[in-house]
DNA sequence: GTCACGC
């Protein structure tokens, strides 16, 4: 898989950076006796250099090969297949030399010129869908990729041409193994029970043959390597197709990425595109700007381009364009990127609102609004931006859109904020592949700040051979543990906001491919980054809030691995000790004696007195239950304590509505019809 | 008080 950044990363310069043997700007010491270099299992098989593995790479690759992807079993795969063709190295092989003047996707294959011209003759086509078409491109002569777009015409979808050369691009060789890194283990599925709370909930689909998907998005799923939906992705598509809108507790290793893409997928394939509203009064002829109809804001540039990455495997050959923009890479590739189609839009907040204030993207034709990490985007920081996108440019508002909200963690105040976003929302709370007690083993270390590098260096001393995250609270940190690393000849490279995206992008990609095996990280790497292989987490300092936590935590133990989160703790850390006792409670793990001693240090009162002690992940956080009283789905102390129906004036979304409520706690596999509500909680 | 989010 091409893990590189989309935007600005023509394979040119990534090749450039990843082959540059400094690990960190600024300050870095090369390492004397250069460590063993680490190379993750996904990645071995290509790497033929790796000092140990190397049989069991070969032997992979050939069981791998043996038992080719559905795209060779699919009755169209009719494609002759170029000899040779398959063990071409892909990153060394697109389109040589032209460098930047290739497409802003980094080396994919879209042929820039002549699709953007297709795209202005066919724009015509919006207005009058009759005799016109939307997408595409009516010839291929010349082109040897470019029939692989789709179009609407006549009121029809017409999917483009297969494409080998595409499809590796998108989904990897077949020979690699890493095609089929998905980052789920499907075996696990059966077990996760999901929590569903709201009005009139719809049936969640059972699996993609009799779900009725679009045939197109049905292939491309199998092309990606998914073979059964996952628990999120049962409920989303379901919901989808009854336009309703959806409030999700699921780690990204739940499949959420898909959560989101299905439904708005499935649905855009077979209902076309929109046409722009006279109201807009330009000519649309000669306009320059962009109507989405699906906007997905994402808290980080790594994120958003993580998602688009994604996209693009589900949009391939629809009439469906997937475009991202975010900042820190050059505006001007992403402002012609967007003129050559931008139907789906995965983006940050700050470059959105350039774009938008550029006049170069409307989004009266949003139809779908997805806000992933929707906690962190509602949270200070970023809410004001998110409601400036939503409610003052020219958005349709709640009721002529379907809006989607994932995140792992879901803040009861934020719950609160987001009903301002929602209209008569389903709640769904995904448990994770194996519960977080199953797969990540949380240790606390007491250590004083003076001894924590010495710890650190233990740890990774002993780590063996595992990619590992570490985690300070400022950027600054991270730059000298960066350092103090790098002098103790260790490997190491740091991820954060002051870093231009071109260092972020490479000190990522180093961490992925091993060269790099510790990575030094700000929260920016905390949420929603599927790095595969990381084996162990560790908080050289402790955030202030448990839901970070949980986030930074979620960065191990993926997709059925085992993993290790390490948190070095002493009394500055004392905020957290309360809610970290809680979640390690019920996570089954250890809890170290010297927590509760810190927390009666400081309470004073001693143990759970206060307030809303006694149920788990409390004091402020609300963690993964539906907070709307009329569910009965918040914790049984909270409405206790505030008479079940207090949310002020918040109390707008489906709380004024009188319509049946339903609530359902469902194990997947079988589903279990309604259920009382003290079973809810039974995943975790 | 920190992190992230445009030029």
């Amino acid at each position: 898989m091409t893990t590189g950044l989309g935007i600005n990363g023509s394979s040119d310069r990534r090749n450039a950076n990843t082959n540059a043997n400094s690990t960190n700007a600024g300050g870095a010491r090369p390492a004397g006796g250069a460590p063993k270099r680490y190379i993750p299992p996904h990645l071995r098989a290509k790497a033929p250099t790796a000092p140990v593995d190397k049989n069991a790479a070969l032997e992979r690759t050939a069981s791998w090969s043996g038992n080719l992807p559905a795209r060779d079993r699919s009755p169209s795969a009719e494609r002759p297949a170029p000899s040779g063709f398959s063990r071409a190295p892909r990153d060394d092989h697109r389109g040589g030399s032209s460098g930047e003047s290739r497409g802003p996707q980094g080396g994919q294959n879209w042929s820039a010129r002549s699709d953007s011209m297709t795209r202005t003759t066919t724009w015509s086509g919006r207005r009058d869908e009759k005799s016109g078409s939307y997408g595409g491109r009516s010839s291929s002569s010349g082109m040897s990729r470019g029939g692989a777009f789709g179009m609407w015409a006549n009121g029809k979808h017409v999917y483009g041409q297969r494409n080998e050369r595409t499809e590796i691009e998108l989904y990897g060789s077949p020979d690699d193994p890493e095609r089929m890194h998905t980052g789920i283990n499907f075996e696990k599925y059966d077990e996760i029970p999901v929590d569903s709370s709201g009005n009139n909930i719809p049936k969640p689909i059972t699996n993609f043959e009799e779900a009725d998907l679009d045939p197109l998005l049905r292939e491309n799923i199998k092309l990606s390597g998914y073979t059964v939906p996952t628990p999120v992705q049962k409920w989303s598509i379901s919901l989808g197709r009854e336009g309703r809108d959806m409030m999700a507790c699921a780690q990204t290793g739940s499949g959420k990425t898909g959560g989101f893409l299905f439904p708005i997928l499935n649905e855009s394939f077979r209902t076309g595109p929109a046409e722009i509203p006279a109201t807009e009064g330009r000519n649309p002829y000669r306009s320059r700007k962009a109507y989405p109809i699906a906007l997905i804001l994402s808290p980080t540039r790594e994120l958003t381009s993580q998602i688009f990455l994604e996209a693009r495997k589900f949009c391939y050959r629809s009439w469906v364009r997937p475009c991202v923009v975010y900042g820190g890479a050059d505006i001007g590739q992403q402002l012609r990127q967007v003129e050559r189609g931008c139907d789906v839009l995965v983006a940050t907040p700050g470059r959105l609102v350039d774009l938008i204030e550029r006049a170069r993207i409307s989004l009266c034709n949003i139809r779908y609004l997805v806000l992933d990490e929707a906690d962190r985007m509602l949270d200070m920081g970023f809410e004001p931006q998110i409601r400036r996108i939503v409610e003052q440019e020219d958005m349709p508002g709640v009721n002529e859109r379907q809006t989607l909200m994932f995140s792992a963690t879901f803040p009861r105040d934020i719950q609160m904020l987001a009903q301002d976003f929602l209209r008569d929302y389903i709640f769904l709370t995904v448990g994770r592949v194996g519960s977080a007690s199953e797969n990540i083993t949380q240790r606390i270390e007491f250590v004083e700040d003076a001894d924590k590098l010495s710890l650190l260096l233990d740890l990774l001393e002993s780590n063996g051979d595992c990619l590992t995250l570490v985690f300070v609270e400022t950027k600054r940190m991270a730059d000298r543990l960066t350092d103090d690393l790098l002098y103790n000849n260790i490997h190491a490279s740091a991820i954060h906001g002051d870093r231009t995206q071109r260092e972020r992008e490479r000190a990522l990609e180093n961490f992925r491919t091993g060269r790099t095996p510790v990575l030094v990280a700000t929260a920016v790497a905390a949420r929603g980054l599927d790095i595969p292989n990381v084996g162990h987490v560790i908080n050289y300092d402790l955030p202030t809030d448990v839901d970070e936590y949980v986030h930074r935590v979620g960065r191990t133990g993926r997709a059925g691995n085992t993993g290790i989160a390490t948190s070095f703790f002493n009394r500055n850390n004392h905020n957290i000790a309360r809610n970290l006792i809680d979640l390690l409670e019920e996570a089954n793990q250890e809890i170290p004696s010297f927590l509760g001693v810190i927390v009666r240090e400081r309470s004073g009162f001693g143990g759970r007195g206060r307030g809303r002690g006694g149920f788990s992940r409390g004091g402020g956080s609300g963690g993964f239950r539906d907070q709307r009283p009329q569910y009965g789905r918040g914790d049984r102390d909270f409405r206790q304590s505030h008479g079940g129906s207090n949310f002020g004036s918040r109390n707008t979304g489906g709380g004024s509505r009188n319509a049946p409520s339903s609530s359902n706690s469902f194990n997947t596999m079988p589903p279990m019809p309604s259920m009382d509500s003290d079973s809810k909680n039974s995943w975790f």
